[in-house]
DNA sequence: CTGAAAGCGCTAACAC
DNA sequence: GTGTTAGCGCTTTCAG
């Protein structure tokens, strides 16, 4: 078989078979009968010539492309990972590609994306906002159709989330069930990362709980995490120990922060969950690994990303039919906790050794 | 600001800063030069209509659209996240967007893909086959360029690889070094699983290294996975427990193989590296946090990402120099050995309790 | 059921 | 430096 530089064209292929472009087109998409004797010649010369068509072409032609964007954090980290796994698998049963970009790297980078020239070769996206910046928001008229995944509070774009305060109310509380009086939030606010959208939400609810528990906030057991990575929060908890406040449970935001935690308190020597308690959240693969396994918040990540998929293909077909864009949609995912051995039994809890 | 549902174009900026549309594309790729006062006139006339250039027109005239596909066995694995990072974070460097596709789920999806209609919208393809089946590779001169990752042998397309079967001998041979002389092999072949291309020549390595040490190489320490995930592998140890063969260390062929056997290892009572001494493969960030740290194979992935987009770069300026295609190359990804606990010390061993 | 013509938005080639 | 013309490959009218 030749090996042709320059692929062939409809054209190419419809003289080969001696009929015009648009028989050629309507085999292809088959949205027009065809007669079988003419459809068998179509389809023998495309094989002959090893036809593709051009995408380039029939987005310009039909305003679409059958390409998603899809922003998230910093894909290493595995509910990310997890999450481009599934809708990259949902997406595709659905005959969409998938473009990805993300926007950890540089605080602008979210505001950059929405407003790309790239932006313009996909037909919508899904935007997991890491900051609530109003400025990323409000330009959402002038794109095409977004679906925001995670806790932003705004009533633009559609959106599909878990109720992560409620989640972290009761992921504290049953620690608070197990005995423990001192809970540390891995997380919490940093300098500048109060815009954070999930770690606001999750700190809050952990509040709640205390507030409900009639137990006291203490500042000092709200942790920030400069990177939310197994390392960064390995540091952050290590410091925490450096503080000398007593603790007997650690609340962290994500489960790879509860990974990092994990290592902290084993290498200071602290056994899980004999002296002090902790928690995951997200239900990564690996929290059922650990040792000791974690409890931690889980949802069905399946659901979250056809929720998504769903609002998304909604608004393809608003924009098709000319429709006008209804409302915002909210899709609340139900979670539920997942007790494993990081929670099971009462704390001694960590006591300072008294040298400040 | 009015929210136009159909975008501007770039005749509209034209008609609106008074100059053609060459104009516009004269300031918008900075090719041709262009007068001040004019570029600020029509950069004014951009902004005023919120104009986005459609990149399907541009790739339809340009031959050439900016987006790679990038094929992966399967995002959520850790180490095939990490390279979806980087490669995300380079391509980004060099305004390129990417594509993902994912090939594990069924095995004709590597075929698949490369026939794949989708494949006309991209410029180039990054390719990790899981298993090297030569009608994948047969069909390379019919499509845009490929890079291929990981270690498959063929001559067609540019491959960017680690010498596994050399990486692999190698950290057998540490683990004899530490005085193991029962090793067993995690990822070792599984009935219809010979043809993947990493597993083998991983299992090869690890074959020359008990050859060279005088040892015999029990097949019943060549263990096969059926799913490459943590639990996958910690059913596969589970299953090993139960054939009654003594062992004294397990290489795995990669980290994430590593923390599956951990975990069985663990639950049955098993200590690493005090019983048994365990390594992975890859060095993800994890392996620096399990419990007991992994010793395993590393090599720095900004190095292997941008040797493969570099490969690529340089056939996109083939065909747009309609030069002919130079010879296939191959990079060879310089590798080193991570030592952790995991692999501290001479392990007891386990020893089968007798009963069948 | 099939063909002919027109145009999606952009840029290379060529004027001026 | 800037404008004009033409056409990338496809599909949507509209005829037949």
């Amino acid at each position: 078989m030749a090996s042709p530089r320059s692929r062939a064209t409809m054209k190419d292929v419809a003289a080969r078979a001696g009929v015009s472009p648009k028989t050629v087109s309507n085999v292809l998409t088959g949205a027009v009968a065809v007669r079988e004797g003419t459809r068998e010649r179509v389809q023998a010369a495309m094989d002959e010539l090893d036809f593709v068509p051009n995408l380039s072409a029939r987005g310009l032609r039909n305003g679409r492309t059958g390409i998603i964007g899809v922003a998230l954090p910093d894909l290493a980290t595995a509910f990310s990972a997890d999450l481009a796994h599934t809708i990259v698998e949902q997406a595709h049963e659905r005959g969409l590609a998938v473009q990805f970009e993300e926007t950890a790297a540089e605080p602008e980078r979210e505001h950059d994306l929405v407003s790309r020239a790239r932006t313009h070769l996909i037909d919508g996206l899904i935007l997991n906002p890491v900051r609530l910046e109003d400025s990323v928001i409000e330009r959402v008229d002038h794109l095409p159709p977004v679906v925001l995944i995670g806790e932003v509070e705004q009533h633009r774009a559609d959106r599909v989330y878990v109720d992560s305060r409620v989640a972290s109310r009761e992921i504290t509380e049953h620690m608070l069930s197990r005995g423990a009086r001192r809970v540390a939030a891995l997380g919490g606010a940093v300098r500048g990362q109060e815009g954070k959208a999930t770690a606001g939400l999750r700190l809050l609810g952990y509040l709640d709980a205390l507030r409900d528990a009639g137990l006291e906030a203490d500042p000092q057991l709200q942790v920030g995490v400069e990177q939310w990575t197994i390392g960064g929060a390995a540091a952050a908890v290590e410091e925490l120990l450096t503080r000398q406040v007593p603790f007997d449970a650690v609340v962290a935001f994500t489960d790879t922060l509860a990974f990092g935690a994990l290592h902290a308190l084993h290498r200071a020597g602290l056994r899980v969950p004999e002296d002090v308690l902790v928690t995951g959240f997200d239900d990564v693969e690996h929290a059922a690994f650990t040792l000791p396994p974690l409890t931690t918040v889980a949802f069905t990540r399946t659901d979250y990303v056809s929720a998504a998929l769903d609002l998304l293909s909604a608004r393809f077909e608003e924009r098709v039919g000319r429709r006008d864009d209804g409302p915002s949609q909210a899709v609340v995912i139900p979670h539920r906790l997942v007790l494993r051995e990081s929670t099971q039994g009462t704390p001694a809890g960590y006591v300072p050794t008294g040298s400040p």
